[in-house]
DNA sequence: TCAAAAACAGGGTGATCATCCTGTTTACAA
DNA sequence: TTGTAAACAGGATGATCACCCTGTTTTTGA
């Protein structure tokens, strides 16, 4: 009703301007997002187009079917997930148990402040996205195979360094990779992060040889969820 | 073109016979296939009708909408298999560890004579569904912690009669299962059931203490797929 | 400068999907 | 036997979806 307000929210609707990296950026943007928030097939295009403010035609440009979109996200957003929360950070750190540990505990304090777990960008789409396609198949299978690679090549050099000798290197990131897989597949479906540390605690064997274990801050029931549609 | 072959498959097309429970038990079998291999949302209630040989009208008697016929197959059909493959092994077993050992080895013997991997059936819901409505949500998060306190009781138990008694039920409990349930993703993503072998092995802590570990077989490289469209 | 290709806009299309609705048949209880 | 509700059949419907197509604008290369 209080119409002819001149609020010109483009400055200039006039041009056209051509930013073809720009425009696929932010076609995979709204697309990884809302691919790990409702998943591959509950995404329409038309949603994406629409957060994304991006015509029919240009979408069709840049990927030329929904699959091709979701393999880019795949091999440029899930893989570049797995290497920055999860490679770069074990092959920093001193050793690859202190590596772990340190991923573990900072997904987890992460979770936690965020009060809200999405899951593992990696698992999400491996469980929707592998029987589906063998094309979708492979590419997350190669994303799982250099995140463990990461980890048994890392504790092969600590073995060099006279460290964690009786461990198998194999054995040892099939375990971590599968533990945080399944703490955080716990943790999606009891919006509770506090499983990631529970798992942790027993990849570091604690149980048996460290003797913190015990009555150490059990803090558990610590739900995080919070009645929002998501 | 041989036509009018007097191949009669329903003996009796007269008459109709009203079996309630045998047409919901049908409609929830297909639908705990189709979910399991291709998904809630990639199934359709088409198809699902199709395969069981059921009207529309039937399926909406029996599920008024497809989100009530998920839950069915969550509560009934999910639980169900968690109870089969994991609560019941572990209880029946002379300890947790060897139930846990157990299983493993008896899914893993089970995914390579089948020769293709399926996934968890918990896993795979949970990952879809978990984010998509709260009543999913809470359905598998409840099958998710029935799981987990089998375990833990049961390692309690053993613990009375004096053994592991330096391992914290909660924490062993919860790392079996996620160990369980990241292998399976990883084995279903890979199509290759060893990865459940490393992480047993790993979870057995055999690296540090157990002598048996070292230069046993492994077998690895035993990819499973063959190129079948699912 | 100019033609050709790339980038983008936007409406159209056939297929599919979940649900609904009307009508018919079967089962059960009074 | 009869009335009533459950059980089932099957087509209708409106919405949605992925993809396509035609046309326009911008950029590029010669």
């Amino acid at each position: 009703m209080s119409a002819e307000m001149t609020v010109r929210s483009k400055p200039r609707p006039r041009k056209r301007i051509n930013d073809p990296d720009g425009m696929r950026k932010k076609v995979l943007d709204v697309a990884e997002v809302a691919f790990q928030a409702r998943g591959y097939h509950a995404s329409s295009l038309g949603d994406l187009m629409a957060a994304a403010g991006v015509s029919g035609g240009a979408l069709h440009h840049h990927f030329p079917t929904k699959k091709a979109l979701a393999l880019a996200v795949i091999e440029e957003r899930v893989a570049a997930a797995v290497e920055q929360t999860w490679i770069a950070p074990v092959l920093a750190a001193a050793s690859v148990r202190e590596g772990v540990r340190a991923v573990f505990e900072a997904v987890a304090a992460e979770l936690e402040q965020q009060g809200f777990v999405r899951g593992c960008p990696l698992n999400n789409l491996a469980h929707e996205l592998s029987l589906a396609d063998p094309d979708f198949r492979i590419a997350l299978a190669g994303i799982f195979a250099r995140w463990r690679q990461a980890i048994s090549d890392k504790m092969r050099a600590d073995q060099q360094a006279g460290r964690d000798e009786g461990t198998d290197p194999e054995r040892f990131a099939a375990l971590a990779v599968a533990a945080y897989s399944g703490a955080m597949s716990m943790a999606k479906t009891a919006q509770d992060a506090s499983v990631l540390r529970d798992c942790l605690a027993g990849l570091e064997r604690s149980a048996l040889s460290s003797s913190q274990g015990g009555l150490a801050a059990r803090r558990r029931r610590r739900v995080l969820l919070r009645p929002r549609t998501v």
